[in-house]
DNA sequence: TGTACATCAGTGAACGCGCGTTCACTGATGTAC
DNA sequence: TGTACATCAGTGAACGCGCGTTCACTGATGTAC
């Protein structure tokens, strides 16, 4: 353990960490600077080698956190465009479930406006356009209405955003029954946006 | 002015008002009890007559809120099934457009846990009951598919609630173009939920 | 109509707290020659 | 290989702040008789 006294070495890094920690048992209204040195053993002032201040921090968690959701977003599979298109929704609600704090931070609006901090606002965006190059395909593959890709794109973020919000604030019923309510109000909006003769998918 | 030293008389109503209006200009972060009280030209202690804690003064803002955009949502016309459901959106939308403080603080999850303050809760559900009924009424004329009307409602729900979100904070397109894009957006998932056969209203 | 008294709605002072951030500093590391 | 020196990553102390809440209290109001 080369721990000497001086230069611990991986402070930011482990910030980081420790404070992803605190923010998914607390939220983001729990972290402070001073709580995480003390936890990581360091004075408080060592912090601002690695961050310029409380809120850059929290933009480096929300960063990573639309990084993993975009990595989430990028795992479904493609093949069949309905399936992915309710793959997404259904990733995306998992996602905000398994990280509701983190989930929060990231689209709370309070706690770092859009514009302040580039990266995340790329970041963001980042994971935004799996869930449009989605419905994209699925337009070009002829599968979806012929409506503005932007209204189209939006209809579905609102969707499973909302529903992720209301799952993590508890105003829908139990997240036992939640998988299948995802799935199935997902299924409601595609077989609106699908064009009536076109509702099956042309075989690759 | 019967506005003796002692015994202000209105405290309870006024300190409402104010912290109402930090909210929206500056956010549930920015309310407490001792700026309040110095606005207000009373003593700290004196709010604790009226509120138990911060939480509980939040709480009332927030149950307001819920009353208010219950309001709007009663104001819709509810004569056609497919008009009121469009209509409901709007406001739904239009309320947090004008309110985004208020509406993150009464959705926010953080601030205000379900279960704490039972008249919030009740509140909430008041508000949302709106949106159920028009759901349930539209259902029971024909108009929209035979879904469970937890589903449907859950789904309306999610797409007015998260077309507010990311409206409020700015992650969709300039508020000019939100309105047709929210009469857009419900549309698009009205018509997904309309039986093909029936989708003109029973002329009353 | 007057008065004793309970109750209500305020006051001022204080407790205890933790925070973000800055300052001048020191010890460790890396690099040019 | 050794050494001077710049740079980097920490330290401890302190500034200044505002907060929520409790305490023992006092002044005003309302009510029973």
């Amino acid at each position: 353990m080369a721990r000497t006294a001086y230069h611990h070495g991986d402070l930011s890094q482990q910030a980081h960490q420790q404070a992803l920690a605190t923010l998914r048992e607390q939220g983001d209204g729990a972290i402070s600077l001073r709580a995480l040195a003390r936890q990581l053993g360091v004075s408080a002032p060592a912090l601002y080698r690695h961050y310029a201040d409380r809120e850059s921090l929290l933009a480096e968690l929300a960063i990573s956190g639309f990084q993993a959701l975009r990595q989430r977003l990028l795992a479904v599979n493609q093949q069949d465009s309905r399936k992915a298109l309710i793959g997404i929704g259904l990733a995306y609600v998992a996602f905000a479930r398994d990280e509701p704090n983190l989930y929060r931070l990231m689209f709370g609006g309070r706690v770092l406006p859009r514009g302040a901090h580039p990266r995340l606002d790329q970041a963001g965006l980042a994971a935004f356009q799996v869930l449009e190059d989605t419905v994209a395909n699925g337009q070009q593959r002829g599968y979806l209405k012929a409506a503005p890709l932007s209204l189209l794109t939006a209809a579905a973020w609102s969707l499973v955003h909302g529903l992720s919000q209301l799952t993590i604030d508890g105003h829908l019923p139990g997240p036992d029954s939640e998988p299948q309510l995802a799935a199935g109000i997902t299924a409601l909006l595609l077989d609106g946006s699908v064009e009536r003769t076109t509702n099956k998918e042309p075989s690759p």
